[in-house]
DNA sequence: AATGAATGAGCCTTCATTCAT
DNA sequence: GATGAATGAAGGCTCATTCAT
């Protein structure tokens, strides 16, 4: 009872700590959060942390077991096949789906962001994190490099162009502060995170696919 | 004299303290950095903080504003006129600069990381930052795209584009524990810094000249 | 648990707290009392204080309104109509209560001793002291002056014969070091106080009946 | 040499230290005055005090001593007779001493205030302080009330009368805060301060007269 | 003679955690 | 099962003091 208002404190308190909990930790990281700001967000009283996940590093773990579940869910990994034909929207729809993820707005969107930080300042919640979210990500993403730029690239220049991609992205959700001091006029409302991604779309098939005429070109041209 | 070793504390200890600071800033960020860890980095006292930069925000400042001097003069932004001749070694030379800036190691290598830092996690400082150092390097990276894409490309294609390049070699800084978990293989010496700075050049460049392609061929072959 | 001795740190501990501070803030004033000392007389830790009360600062409110509100229970500023009848009785009563608040030793005294502080080295909670005790307990002294000073007497001789009584027994509370040492054989003891109290009305009302008689005096010679 | 000026730190930066410290003293106390703001206002070293003075201590016993010796000869004691005849006049002129002594405004000000506070918070100096200046003057004081109560007047009832009027002007140095907001009309020029001084010396003459009426008609009347 | 540089003790506060119901 | 109360460690900062010229 708090100010009168009453709150069923049983099971689902569980839940609601993961959710403020997964709030806090994404807009200040796991050190800077305090476990009284959570607490305060969830309604709940200080020891419940310790109560359902014995301490702080526990419910960090919990939190990001969560996020990785949901994110999974709502932005799963494609399984079909990729070809020459559907390549380009699969890309186009993988790098949407990774910005809006990053970018979008609301209380509900901080499983992405969490998981951002996380590989920023890593904790020993980093490898499973690795294992199960960013690893098959990366194979599905290095198929699509693989797809445009040919048999004939190699393992290094495909990861190396996935990296590439990717970054691209990534940065646009670690650097918005800067971004929006180096062009103030710039909005990044639902139609622009779109436009974005098209932009980031476009630049890196033009980069593979032209990597790919210029080792055709090489090909053709060998070096004496 | 502290545990039968005498340091020679006179003027230097601003410098030391300086340079200690730095490397903790870079490495934990402005919160988690402890003035004691600092402290005992440069044999110095406590003390010495609030004698020398008043509190633990004027060190921060005074790292910042120290470390933005040392990266101009190393890494200076060229200043020459960028032709079609030139741009491709113009763009090649700035990335690797970059690239080796967040990722070579060593003590005294905290300089481009503590501006990494300030940009994920901006401080009041972040505006000098921006303007002082980001907006120029900014300024001569779109003279580059420009120069590439030809003078029929809008500004925010030039903006977007000088994002897209500059966000590859940013990701392998931010992103280093989780790229090394997902090629352990891979390593990070001075000459594959270069080949990686190679690739990035190589990539970026190929898709500039690609979307210049594209806009004659659009304006070619106007839609409908 | 601690030195052997246990303590019942339930609820009671914000008593406890307050008036442990309560003693040692009128024995220090605000600034050169510490928290520790305050904390250790209240067999309390140090972050209880920020626990119940916030801060040093806040602890401090709270102890000044809780020795205003015992005081007033205490010493209640008189309510009944002053009549040249009861007017010495109620000046003499409120000279002896005021003087025995300033006076009386115990660790329960340290009420008014706090309050007395507040007004040399005052904070920003002396206006609420002024307001809801100084004032009312003014006016009140104000009404039995003018009981006897009669109805001709203007605002600022009232005012300043106030200020004249009042500060006879402010004086022994300030300056109790220097008279010990003036006259080392003076006691203090209750019936001590009572005597002194005595003298203080006595001397107040013959100055004021004098100074009736004086301007009864002035009225009946006016000067030419 | 400082921000281009330069001071002449020789055998004056001693006297220089002194009045600082005497204004900062005077207005913080003793354990709140820091003495770097001491050394700031005297234009000199921190060091200079533990050169000068050995320590914080040793600095407020000079000044204590120096402000004491400034205060005797500016206000020196009476040293005629006193007689019925200028026991008035004598007494109107130590209170309007000391009353102006106390509530004069400017840096030069700051002797009185300083003794002030020592018999407030009382340090190891206030033993010579009372024997070299409070004695001597209150002898004087006890010499005047002796003189209008008559030669029947017990010590202790003139002991008492001489606190009851000298607490008077002590009252509005205290307590200058808490008058402002008592009546914040209340201004305190010089010439009101003569105005209050003459109100003191009329309020404590009428209470002596009549003090002296009263034991007189007491033995006149004695009690059965 | 005089000082800029440096020190360590102590201050208030915050925090994750644990205790005792 | 769940919580209000309480804790100790550590943080940044201020201060009088002392050192080494």
């Amino acid at each position: 009872m708090k100010n009168g208002v009453e709150f069923h404190q049983n099971a689902e308190t569980h839940h609601r700590l993961l959710e403020a909990a997964g709030e806090v930790f994404a807009e200040r990281g796991f050190r800077q959060a305090t476990v009284r700001e959570i607490c305060r967000r969830a309604h709940a009283n200080v020891a419940a942390i310790n109560y359902y996940f014995h301490d702080k590093q526990g419910l960090y773990e919990a939190v990001l077991k969560y996020a990785l579940c949901r994110v999974r869910n709502k932005y799963p990994t494609g399984h079909g096949p990729i070809t020459p034909a559907n390549v380009e929207q699969e890309l186009h729809e993988m790098i949407a789906a990774r910005l809006h993820a990053v970018l979008d707005l609301g209380r509900t969107a901080w499983h992405s962001k969490l998981m951002s930080r996380e590989m920023i300042e890593p904790t020993e919640a980093l490898d499973a994190l690795v294992k199960e979210e960013l690893e098959p990500f990366f194979q599905r993403l290095q198929s699509c490099v693989r797809a445009v730029l040919g048999p004939g690239a190699g393992d290094e220049q495909v990861q190396r162009c996935a990296f590439s991609i990717s970054s691209q992205w990534v940065f646009y959700h670690y650097n918005r502060q800067v971004i929006s001091r180096l062009n103030p006029a710039m909005r990044l409302g639902p139609d622009d995170i779109d436009a974005l991604a098209a932009h980031i779309a476009q630049f890196s098939l033009a980069a593979l696919k032209e990597l790919r005429i210029t080792d055709d070109h090489k090909q053709m041209n060998p070096r004496p």
